[in-house]
DNA sequence: TTCCAGGCAATAC
DNA sequence: GTATTGCATGGA
């Protein structure tokens, strides 16, 4: 696949327009920066040396699952119960009952597939612990490749491209790819026009993110102005 | 009340 | 391979 030079200059427009997001955003980094939507805290813009312990790598690997489908304020409730009983970590979690792990993630939704897709992310990482590829994280029941590529890149820093429902919506909008184009495909568009940096990737999707959710919700009227026209050039 | 949110797996063609 | 369906809460 060809480089497609809108890729980068479109990421430096977001940049320029949002500043750096500072994801994944953690419990243990609360109140980093508390003006961001969709969560009161937990990013940390400027900083990518996170996460710092193997509890907050496990707690990314947690939210990456719990936050399919779901608004991320509802993950912030079910990983506070989480913490509260002390199960974000993996021997903790996977020594608990499934229902009573389901009765702690209620309010991310899906709470009977989640805690057991948890269960098995948790068996998989306690067994290879960061010596795994992307593949036998795939084989996984309950990681796709958006939750596989989450997790690589935000809890394991590798160089690996996040495609989600935003992307598809903001760059089908401008034009750059439509609806016959595959995750693998969309990816691959990212991965091939970017540098491969870690810290690229990270900021891209989670400006992604912020970008959509302030102009591309479903439920928001979108500005008629649009000042904030990516397609624009500069 | 209805619609939406940082998907995934199972099933049906 | 592509399309459809079940899974579920909390906020707008």
């Amino acid at each position: 696949m060809k480089p497609n030079p809108e890729i980068r200059r479109i990421y430096k427009k977001l940049l320029k327009l949002h500043g750096p997001q500072g994801w994944w955003p953690l419990l243990s980094c609360a109140g980093c920066n508390p003006t961001k939507t969709g969560s009161m805290t937990g990013y940390h813009p400027h900083e990518y040396d996170w996460p710092k312990t193997e509890r907050d790598r496990f707690e990314i690997c947690i939210g990456t699952v719990l936050t399919q489908n779901t608004a991320w304020p509802n993950v912030e409730k079910a990983l506070r119960n989480l913490d509260d009983a002390g199960l974000i970590g993996c021997d903790s979690l996977l020594s608990t009952p499934e229902q009573k792990l389901a009765e702690r993630i209620r309010p991310a939704g899906y709470f009977n597939q989640k805690a057991g897709y948890l269960k098995n992310l948790a068996a998989f990482l306690d067994k290879k612990g960061s010596g795994f590829s992307r593949a036998e994280l795939l084989a996984v029941k309950g990681i796709g490749d958006e939750t596989a590529d989450s997790i690589l890149l935000y809890a394991f820093g590798r160089p690996t491209f996040v495609v989600d429902a935003y992307t598809k919506r903001i760059f089908s909008a401008l034009g750059l790819i439509d609806g016959s184009w595959k995750y693998r495909e969309i990816k691959e568009l990212f991965e091939v026009s970017l540098p491969e940096d870690v810290v690229v990737f990270q900021e891209y999707h989670a400006l992604i993110v912020e970008h959509a959710k302030m102009f591309y919700s479903k439920k928001r009227s979108r500005d008629p102005a649009n000042t904030h026209d990516l397609s624009t050039e500069k």
